[in-house]
DNA sequence: CGGGATCCTGCAAGATACTG
DNA sequence: CAGTATCTTGCAGGATCCCG
């Protein structure tokens, strides 16, 4: 497999130039993918620009702070711009810039991935916490 | 491009069957990529197995427990295993599992794209904060 | 060496209420 | 409609000590 060459030798890399968790660039990027709600927005803003509302409606879950929250940070990292039509009452509308859509691609691959194997993380699970309960508290 | 045709439509199939976000797939496997250490110690299997305080020297920054429960959870979701060696004093020693080196290629691709684009998404956020600053305090 | 157990704290994030 | 403001709390995660 290819896809494995790059990260190794990138982490050596790092190492080598002594690593800085605080500045790291992949932390930096990842913790934001690694938001609750970050990844979903994202998705959602693929097939198409979405208004405030819209979004709500699509992710009920998600409280309108964090979305509020979310759309912010999109923003202000360039990955989503954010269109006010001065209406009444108002409409703001949230899109994709093309940095955004750059990430769609490794996104994807990443979800892709999720999606494929679940069912076996989930069995993987399955088997090591039947096997802890075994060891702690086998009734 | 190509890349975000699958994110797109796939959300929209969720959408359709009642999406669920405590059961979702995705989410259930990027919260753990999220994770502030997870990617870093995948990374850091990637070269080659390595040992507990191997890791840990090699990202001083992490507490001993949070390393510890990023290998268990690594383990439990079947991405890494861990071998014992009856040695004096004990030795453990991590190994990505092939489900565990089959996620290296898409979180490569990923932390490619941060580290390509992370010059650009400073400089989007050094410009919101600046205009930020403006609006609310221009003393 | 490779952890487990415990204590403690800050902040992420939900709930609620208000506004232009 | 599209947010902000404030309060409150859970729990992630650090520090510390102990153990086989």
């Amino acid at each position: 497999m290819a896809g494995d060459a790059p990260l190794s030798t990138s982490f050596s890399d790092w190492q080598a130039r002594g690593f800085d968790a605080a500045a790291c660039p992949v932390r930096n990027v990842l913790d934001r993918i690694g938001d609750k709600w970050t990844t979903l927005v994202l998705t959602a803003l693929a097939a198409k620009p979405r208004r405030f509302n819209e979004l709500h409606r699509i992710m009920p879950d998600i409280s309108k702070r964090m979305l509020t929250q979310t759309l912010r940070d999109l923003e202000r990292d360039g990955l989503a711009t954010r269109h006010v039509f001065p209406t009444k009452p108002p409409s703001v509308e949230y899109r994709l810039s093309p940095l955004g859509q750059s990430v769609l691609a490794p996104l994807g691959a990443l979800v892709e991935w999720a999606d494929r194997n679940y069912a076996t993380i989930r069995e993987a699970r399955a088997r090591f916490d039947a096997a802890a309960e075994l060891r702690s508290g086998p009734n």
